[in-house]
DNA sequence: CATGAATGAGGATTCATTCAT
DNA sequence: TATGAATGAATCCTCATTCAT
């Protein structure tokens, strides 16, 4: 059922978001909310009710601006949900930025609970919009793993002992962002007892630190 | 025994949406020529130009079909990408299985590689459709991640060991699926050279197989 | 006045007809009757209120057929407009040859009447819509003279005598289409009597005509 | 004196829509500035980029004035049109004017000459606007050959002569107008290096000078 | 059954013009 | 007065789906 939603929903989504810029700065108090109003209708549509919905007369009468003003300060459609992206983006990193302001120790362990917890803070922002944007992005998933690029860092640490380590890099960000991510819809209970972190944090330092007794290889026997 | 009731279950899984069965079963041969040529077009058009480009009538005229004929095998749009999905879902539980009947071994490890490899080998059937269908279910990430939900199995091994032991089957099932759905695409180079099993098992055992002296508890110091 | 109105019909006169083709050979017997009532509509509109009100859906309403049908046949505007020309072309050339057939005679007169009444003939067979593509053409004029570049003809019985040949040929033929075209609209009676081909026959051969006893030079001085 | 009477009355032709002119302000200076700003932009479009791009929204952009401000100064879009017009039919005339100013000489060829010379003056303003405007008048054709309606006067002088002396005016006056305005476009060369004028005079003085020995009638037979 | 034709409902976008500060 | 913003009415065109032969 809600399968056959999706699937509509998902028929609608443009190709890719051919970042269109805004067409005119609105310069004035009132053209500032117009483009606010067009703005959050468009966020409330995509929410609620999907790519499907989102015509722009569906957004203009959400917003209750005449359809003829919405393309006065956006060329087309896309630009409105790049420009909706685009705040978002700026919002999350505001929140991830937080974070690691707030971050003390040096330890792996430190690292790795900064970067998740800067994760789960970015997701926290507006977690249905962040879903929407990140399904739009799947095509290219690096695309969505912005925030967790920055993993590379916790990797780096340990590359001297890691048989892989561009790969484990790559491990650490898909591992870390598909956990938050998908947490802050199934497990918000998790996510807001801090287990989810703390799961996740084990999960990262366990995989980077190694014991330094054997080296991995092909088809390596695991032992403790 | 874990794996293969694990396994029998799968394979019993009710199919979704099957209130959308095609319109009319296909006694004839030529009838199912049909049914295939359209699947096939629909497949085609959507993992070379898109949702977007998939119309009824694009559909047709690829699959040489006149699009009221069309009309006759599936009630509507959705049916055929519904059955497309169906076939799809079959077929890469007929691999999963396969891997599963190969498998040798009870340890943790055995258990997580052949989980490991099963999805890999899921992944690999048509990764392109597998792709986009995962981006349609995306909405509801649990769908997308059914072949992983056998996961649950290895983290029952360990229940008693373990602080959330639904959390953890949880976490494993998400990680397991984005690193293979990734890697399929992004790393095809490790999948091959079985560099990506060796650490996506690696990365399980290790969560898993904790230290028996110490429970994690909130803000668990992380030691080895 | 009149030209307020020219005006507001120039302004949706399209910039160049891409000479589309038709999307769909309408193959059955009621298809050709909606290609049909499309072009009829076509002309219809054109004739009677100008570019301006030419509207697809106008075209569709007034021709009884669904907008969507409509563009089932032809790809966009332009093509309809296209076929519709085409049709008229066809025609004119058709009554042309006709009077070329029937012609009879060698010498500079009997061609330049020939000619004459070939324009005369090709201009009356919808003399409102060959105005109207007339006028579209007017950018590139060359196209609108078309029935009379035959006329260069006529000019190379005496090139020996002319100082400019070539331009002569090129005056032929503007003076030629210049006078039928605007007498058919301006000068029916003079069309119908007959009176109008008599003075433009003799225009033409008192042009080509000349005395052989002079040259024609800069600033001429014409005796007779 | 015929030219010169046909000269007066040309000169004194009264100013279509004279009454939408702005009166004397102290801020007249700005506000023609601003008018000739909003011209100038009409003609550059028009030149330019064609009918279909003159939008009032484009003129005010390229005149760098704002849009409601244009509406200050002409009622609508059509008003801009009539008043470019407007002030490109008077400086025409004026260059038609110059030339029957400087005219000497009372033969028939003399007299032709002249006219074609005017013509050519007249054409020469700005040819690009001028055919622009020409194809908007070209559906009522006389009002594209107001400069050659004194044509007339030609064919005057031989009334006695001329059979149908009503049509050869009006034949003079369609073939004068349709060469020049051709030739500016197509015959740069021929029109620089006089043999335009020079064929256009021969054969307008062929036209009209006829032998006295015999009277046209229906078909006639054409002698020299 | 197969096929060409038909269709209603809507979607993105533009334009001439007016409002309100 | 000058300016940014606003607007209603159209326009072209597409799509999923059904009809009629």
């Amino acid at each position: 059922m809600h399968q056959q939603l999706a699937f509509e929903k998902l028929a609608a989504m443009p190709e890719r978001m051919s970042a269109k810029r805004p067409r005119k700065r609105p310069t004035q108090e009132r053209s500032r909310a117009t483009v606010d109003a067009i703005l959050q209708a468009t966020a409330y549509i995509l929410v609620e009710r999907g790519w499907e919905a989102l015509t722009t007369n569906a957004i203009a009468r959400r917003a209750g601006v005449n359809i003829a003003s919405l393309y006065q300060f956006f060329p087309d459609k896309q630009a409105i949900v790049a420009e909706l992206e685009r705040r978002h983006v700026v919002e999350t990193r505001g929140k991830i930025a937080e974070v690691f302001l707030r971050h003390k120790g040096d330890g792996m362990e430190a690292r790795a609970r900064t970067l998740v917890e800067a994760g789960i803070a970015a997701h926290r922002v507006e977690p249905k919009l962040h879903r929407i944007f990140a399904e739009q992005l799947s095509r290219d998933p690096r695309g969505s793993r912005d925030p967790f690029v920055v993993a590379g860092a916790i990797a780096e640490l340990s590359k001297l002992g890691l048989p892989h380590p561009d790969l484990s890099a790559w491990i650490v960000a898909v591992v870390s962002h598909a956990v938050v991510h998908d947490a802050i819809v199934e497990r918000k209970a998790d996510v807001e007892s801090g287990a989810l972190a703390d799961e996740l944090v084990w999960l990262l330092v366990r995989y980077l630190k190694r014991p330094r007794t054997r080296l991995q290889a092909r088809g390596p026997r695991v032992d403790m």
